[in-house]
DNA sequence: TGAGGATACATCGGTAACGAGGTATTGCTC
DNA sequence: GAGCAATACCTCGTTACCGATGTATCCTCA
């Protein structure tokens, strides 16, 4: 999920380590803060790989900053990776975020598309959180007041992401036509 | 997050490895799958820390299974972490829902207010997930449509979520005075 | 009778992420 | 002029988790 976010942010301009952090940061950092421990190492990792290229320069107001930009081979690897994301950056929520924080960088819309429909088939099967046996339980049929919380939270995402996903991908499909 | 759900369903009942595995995939399997690979080694923890123990007994079907029962460490442990969550199991989704699922056994309605009240600050909190400076983006302000989408969804579940917690937050201080 | 699926538990190698800490500079406030 | 926040990068030890793989039993269905 950072490689991801680390390559979206790359794709659209070179950017130097600390201020990738702080979009990482602004992108999911008020849901899961990025360490910086974790950050510098994803990029080596992803230097290392051959998908980034970094350049010294002067610090504007401090340490001299490392310039990191995408290489060929790293544009292609993040078309690749939004074009078949992994079974769980469609399933859980903050990897689905950051997916469709870059989707825009998969030019086809056939291709988006096909990305969103993969999220809607994933929101259409029916799931609890709460069973009784196989049978999924609804809100109202709990008793305790926190568990129908979490269902009626999440029913109410599910709603709002399910009209949005139908909109959106009509629309894209309206401009393919 | 996983050793909280394990505490959390062994505490209404002894539960064997495989079992408790169902009952963690149902919770939260749809949106992050438990690995087996996971799971036994965090039994093993758990264990090795006083805060469960297990039994053997033969298997109804195939091999013998360990039972698994909290000791009392084990049931002081739990309410302890949900009393004080960790500020992740506040902000992050999934962590919370797992939080939300066992907050019952919090048997004080002061103490689940409490930690409702802590969710509560973090939504009030305005934050979005793109920014202009230091300004937050409304979905309105994006032209990118899958932007707007997370904007669009976050918001819904804000909202639903913000409605339900200030309910439960009123209803629980009802039975409280 | 034999293949596959469910039950039931486990190990192993690898990796992504975390927290704590370190280094160094600039610029602002007290 | 001392202290602190912000800028800018990094290492180290540990943990949590994953995928692949292994072992064994029982049941069902072809």
């Amino acid at each position: 999920m950072l490689e991801l976010a680390i390559l979206g942010f790359l794709y659209d301009t070179p950017l130097h380590g600390y201020k990738l952090r702080k979009r990482i940061t602004a992108l999911t950092g008020h849901v899961r803060p990025v360490a910086e421990s974790t950050l510098y190492p994803a990029i080596k990792r992803l230097e290392k790989a051959g998908l980034l290229e970094r350049a010294t320069e002067p610090g504007a107001v401090a340490a001299p900053r490392h310039v990191l930009t995408l290489t060929g081979d790293g544009r292609s690897e993040l078309r690749r990776r939004l074009a078949e994301p992994v079974q769980r950056d469609i399933t859980d929520e903050n990897r689905w975020f950051t997916v469709l924080a870059f989707l825009r960088h998969l030019a086809d819309p056939a291709a988006q598309t096909a990305v969103l429909r993969r999220r809607l088939a994933f929101l259409e099967t029916p799931a609890s959180f709460f069973y009784e046996g196989d049978r999924p339980l609804r809100a109202e049929e709990l008793d305790d007041p926190f568990r129908r919380g979490i269902l009626t939270v999440a029913r109410a995402t599910t709603q709002a992401e399910l009209a949005w996903l139908r909109a959106t991908i009509d629309s894209l499909e309206g401009v393919a036509r």
